[in-house]
This record gives C-alpha cells, structure tokens and sequence, in this order.
DNA sequence: GATGAAAGTCAACAAGTGTTGACTTAATAT
DNA sequence: ATATTAAGTCAACACTTGTTGACTTTCATC
C-alpha cells in the first residue's frame, strides 16, 4: 500500500506539474510554439513521461483549456445592472490567478487551432447563449450574445494577448463604467 | 532585351504568385502552419524559389502582411455620424477581396507570433491613434482607441477567425446600426 | 548558332518535432 | 528478502521543418 502521510500520490503531483507547465507554456507562446520538450523541462520531467501521462500533444492540450466559465445567473441580478455585472465577473474571470491562464491559452490557439476554436463556440452556444435566454426572450437574442461575445474578446484579445498600451493600463473601474453600459444596451436595448 | 508584350516579367510574375500563395495559407492556417513546402506547391513552383525571392520565410511574412488601413478623414464627418462611418469602413476593409485576407493573416498571427503583435501595436499607434485626435481634443482620446479597436477587433475575431454563428451571420447593415452607436459614444460620449 | 544571365530543379543538410520501446530505479506487497 | 508493480530514464525512431548549393533549363541578345 502506499504511504499516503499527503494525500496525493506521486504520479498525481506529477499529473499536475506536467499540467501546469503545458499551461504556463501554451498560454505564453500558443499551442505550435509549446513543444513537447519545453514543457517537461518546466515541469523537470522527461519528455516521454509527458507523453507517457498524457497519450499525446493534443490530449494534453485538450486537457489544459478544460475549464468552466462559471457564468453569473443574471435573473437574480437588477435589471438596469446587468452590464455591469456581466464585465465584472468577465474581468474577475480574465484576472484571476486560475482562469485567466487557461483563457489566455484558449483566446492564443483559437485563433490558428481548430480545435481550440470549436471549444470557443462550444462555449458560446453551451454558456453564453443559456445564460441570457434566461432573462430576456425579446428578439434576437443570439445576435446580443454575438455582440456581447466580440466585444468581451476584443478587449480580452487587446488587453491580454495584444497588450495594447491603452487598453492594458486601464483599471479594471475604468473598463467597468465605460463598457458597462454598452453591454446594457446589448442585452437590453434596441438594435 | 526582354519581350514586353505583357509589362509583367517572369521573375515578377512568380513573385506575385509566391506572395498570393503565401497570404492564401497564411490567412487559413497562421503563420506556423503554413509551411513554405505548401507555399510553394500552392504557387505551383519550388519549396526552393520561395527562399530565393524573399529570403526567408519571416520576410515572406512582413510582406505578406504589408498594407495600410486607409482610414477615412473623420475631420470631414458629420458629427452625428462618426460611429456609423467607422464601422463601415472597417466592413468594407474586411470584407473586401485584397485586404480582407492580410487583415485575417494579421489578426490570426498576432495571437501567438510576436512580430504580427508588433505590427498590430504599431498600426494602432501610428494610424488609429492619429486619426481620433484629428478629431476631438477631449481627454483620454487614446483609452477611446483603445475601446474602439477592442470591440473592432472583437468582431473580425468573432466574424472571420472563430466563425461564431450568430456573427457570422449577422448582415452588414445590422452591424452598422448596432456597433455604430457604441462606437459613437466611445469618440464623443462619457467614459 | 554561341554566349551569358536569369529562372527553375533537385537532392541534401542540420535542426527540431512528437512519439516509442527497452531499460533502470524506486516503492509496495507477500 | 523477494517478487510485483509503478515511476522515471535514455536513446532512438520516423518525420517535418527552413534553408542551401550544385546543377540544368530557358531565353533574349550578340
């Protein structure tokens, strides 16, 4: 039996390490520039037993953009503050100490990876479209969550992967109130 | 001497065809997926003739992505309609058949090539910039730019990278009257 | 037709990729 | 202690990558 004085096993910390390295790499230099032997020497491993716990690149990958967005449920939320809530928990997500990485690697390879792309509109029609068909049934509602979508990626697109001066020196109030109200108007408003 | 009866030489007509080639795969696959192998095989000639008209396959890539926004002079715009101009002009750049496909090429190697990153910053700095401050003089006109290209950007995002349906889908027209407002309120409105 | 340059072909290179299998070491159970 | 399994190491594989240099073909000029 094995010694279990911490609960996790060796090949569990391992399991995480490998993890954590593939995400720390793909999240900084996209899903073709992180190679196989990069991540293990971050991980302080060798290369085959990256391979060895994870069957291949792509699984490894698959695993590494798992995540959940954990979508605010609005119908509790004040109608005239729905906005603000919305780019609130957005940027709460992007700036988080977990999410924000696994978003990061996400947004980086769905913009030349099929797969990472597909998981973005898995998500989309998966958590975004539920999430406002559940206060508001006027018309059109996948068209504002288009709108709402590109817009939130834009500035995660500008502030995160692009480093935009502006956009990336913002504080998080300021991006509150100035994108705030157009949400608002997205979920809301006339089109 | 060489036979002029079309103005075009040889040499000229195989570097446009490398350069069409590569801005082709570019624009569907990235810049680490496009391999100068397919390049070539695209243009119909020698993996090795592509490093021989341009060197490498880096300066294929600056060339490839070479091109200027041509941004409308808002100084002559209609107050009032400021919004809407803007977002025409980006649908008309986008989708238009010779610049919409190094703006793709651009938008999809920015996300993990950091030259294409430069490029982008370089563009915001040296064409968006300018032309907001052209316009009006009210404070924080480079955080407005910053708004204004974090949800331009959103959108091809969306439209021409990720194909989100409901983005995808949406009509010109439609874009203009929902993004022209916002957009209006980001040059001339409150923060 | 001979000449010289331009254009194109071919095979190979060095380096880097994901992945595999045989092997060794470490930990557990009998 | 010994046998069994898990965990980790090592070298190599087959393949693809960008790039190069020697060679051949094309073709306008003398």
């Amino acid at each position: 039996m094995q010694n279990n004085k911490s609960k996790t096993s060796k090949s569990e910390r391992t399991t995480a390490a490998i993890l954590a390295a593939a995400q720390g790499l793909f999240a900084e230099v996209g899903y073709e520039r992180a190679t196989v032997r990069d991540i293990a020497a971050r991980a302080s491993i060798d290369p085959a037993m990256v391979i060895r716990y994870f069957g291949s690149k792509d699984v490894l990958f698959a695993r590494a953009i798992e995540f959940d967005l954990r979508l605010p449920n609005l119908a509790q939320t004040e109608l005239s503050r729905l906005g603000d809530t919305l780019i609130r928990h957005f940027l709460d997500l992007w700036e988080g100490p977990t999410s924000g990485g696994r978003l990061t690697i996400l947004l980086r390879a769905s913009a030349t990876n099929d797969e990472a792309a597909a998981k973005m509109r898995k998500m989309f029609a998966a958590q975004v479209l539920p999430m406002l068909a559940k206060i508001s049934d006027r018309g059109e509602m996948s068209v504002r969550a288009g709108l709402i979508s590109s817009h939130l990626m834009g500035i995660a697109l500008c502030r995160y992967v692009l480093k935009l001066p502006p956009v990336v020196s913002m504080k998080p109030e300021q991006i509150v109130s100035s994108i705030g109200p157009t949400l608002q108007r997205y979920i809301v408003g006339p089109l």
